[in-house]
DNA sequence: TATGAATGAGATTTCATTCAT
DNA sequence: CATGAATGAAATCTCATTCAT
């Protein structure tokens, strides 16, 4: 039987139980929002009895937090490999089309990242040391690209102006707007080099 | 006897029920947040009974989208009374502290919004809408200001990225990732100023 | 049909409710004990649904002291009942038959008192006020049949002994130790005219 | 590693598992009381697994039941300590010390056992049997200190008064009646010394 | 014998909603 | 319109016990 099978591998494997918890949570979390959604279901669709979801995670805000820290990882592996080896230009391009494409992908779950970041103080933490980690990076592509970093506060700006601008693209509000989405891309774009080069072209 | 009193006056008076449930509404899910909190709760707090709440509304999402649009139509009551009579200059510096101070007020409240935004499309479309209007108020406002307005793609991108400096500002993000409010206002400020005018200088 | 009603009669009249979880929870208690029941059954068996209970009490262990307080004031009506004209002697013969019934019909839910008295606060709060009450009686009694009242802490040490010797006979612990109820009565009472009164004769 | 070390030398050791179960069980029982704790843990702080606790004992009710055993246990040996070459009187006076301080340290695990008495006959037997113990004790004691045992019926009296008043002493339930240790430890050997040897004098 | 992992069964509690008055 | 009471349905979490190794 298929169930044995499935059993065969992850019985008495706890990192693939882990594993297996988070891979659901994801995909539960993003398609019926997390308040929309308890442990009992996620652990019957990583294939696991309901009690199970406890020898794992404390509750459901540590396995979206573990959730969370997935999908960070997971941008970060996506970006680095679709920049290998293109020019700075087309690298912005390029992470653009990946978030994007990213952020279609896992609306809801996003939306349950807003929500918990006011309501869960460690989602609050952990969504500003990644950022932390964004802005040092903008700070290193900025410094490559055109000799110097620009400051600090320009750097946190222009990471929160793009934060909600892909959002709102991926979320259609754009579109909702009367803003198509090249239209958006280029103000995006021209926005960015604007803060970070402190001109209007690319 | 006090109560006996104040139900004389709500009783048989639906336009203040509902009143003093979306009043109710807005102090829990500021409170609480809309998601740790429900209808029972709130019409105790409203004075009335859980079984009253649903003479006036369908469920908790429902109130929570009344309560939405009093507090948007708050926001442009205070934000008219505040630049009622002030320069252009000002007025701007005006409405940032009006809205920065709303939203420092009403931060649960903005959790819960964002995380219904995606998860209601009722409130998704009523957000769409308040937006559509506040673009029409920009228009008019760098038109009076500057002789024409901008191109409606920039009016939006200004204002998305205005919508998420203000709650990272009001929410202690900026200050999370090192920058001070005086600073994050600045280039708050000149970020608007470049997007409506096209310059850098206010 | 019956339940219907049961139903009608109970139906939106709190305090039957109230009085028929207690009436349900003594029955329970002392059937089942307190640790190996729970207030899901102690509701059904009071003809409501498990969630109901939570309309009248925080949970079992409230009904538990509320079970207590109802128990307590059953006796002192049981014995003012029974000692009503009768001389003193025969009155303490009286309340010794009355309380070794009633602790025989009572034993497991005494037994969960014990425990509870350790494991509660409140619980142990209210069995102490109890006895300071039956220690204040006691005095009372000692008084009026020997012109005096025996010292405060001989009344406390022949009313935890009696509390004791009470117990062991209604749950046949003496008989296990081999000394018959007629013995153990008599000894009983001779203690108790020793300690109140200073001699061996009744 | 003091890991490994400590499996070292209980891997395999059947009997190094039962005591460190019962030590950890009587730790863990007066700590948290019976019914608030579970098997699992009282394994994990032996320092074994959940599984393992089925090695050694049929439930939580087998380990208790082991657990009073030695209690009792250890309360005779250091009774009989206490005692070694002390007269008649300072036995006594130094019996109360040692019962009331181990009173008084295994506060909550005696209400865990005052509760299971009524709820396990196991436990129930046991006790039992441990009283006949001590009331042979206390007939030899008293035939040795006056030549003649009193009546069985008088011994078992003592006993459980005895038994009652040591626990309201040692959970304080004596001082909330307003009665002082020293007035309540001379009130109870005065009540020993009448029954047991029929006069008021120690 | 020892165990880590897994789980069935169940207790507690919450809450949106209904109903009779 | 207003309501107190009641409840079905469900989510959270616990724990004794089993099982394969």
């Amino acid at each position: 039987m298929s169930v044995a099978v499935k059993r065969d591998i992850r019985t008495r494997n706890p990192a693939a139980a882990r594993d297996a918890l988070i891979a659901a949570g994801a995909q539960v979390f993003n398609r019926d929002g997390y308040f929309a959604t308890n442990s009992n279901l996620i652990a019957r669709e990583a294939g696991y009895a309901p009690a199970s979801f406890y020898t794992h995670f404390d509750d459901k805000r540590a396995l979206f937090l573990a959730v969370y820290e997935r999908w960070v990882a997971e941008e970060w592996d996506e970006i680095r490999e679709v920049i290998a080896g293109k020019s700075r230009k087309n690298a912005v391009s390029a992470i653009v089309d990946v978030v994007l494409a990213r952020h279609r992908r896992t609306r809801t779950f996003r939306a349950s990242l807003r929500a918990l970041d006011a309501l869960e103080p460690r989602v609050r933490e952990a969504r500003n040391q990644q950022r932390a980690r964004q802005v040092v990076w903008m700070e290193d592509f900025a410094r490559a690209a055109a000799g110097k970093a620009p400051p600090l506060k320009r750097c946190v700006v222009a990471l929160f102006a793009m934060e909600r601008l892909l959002d709102a693209m991926a979320d259609d509000d754009m579109a909702a707007l009367g803003v198509n989405e090249r239209d958006a891309r280029r103000e995006l774009t021209e926005l960015l080099d604007r803060l970070l080069f402190g001109n209007g072209s690319v």
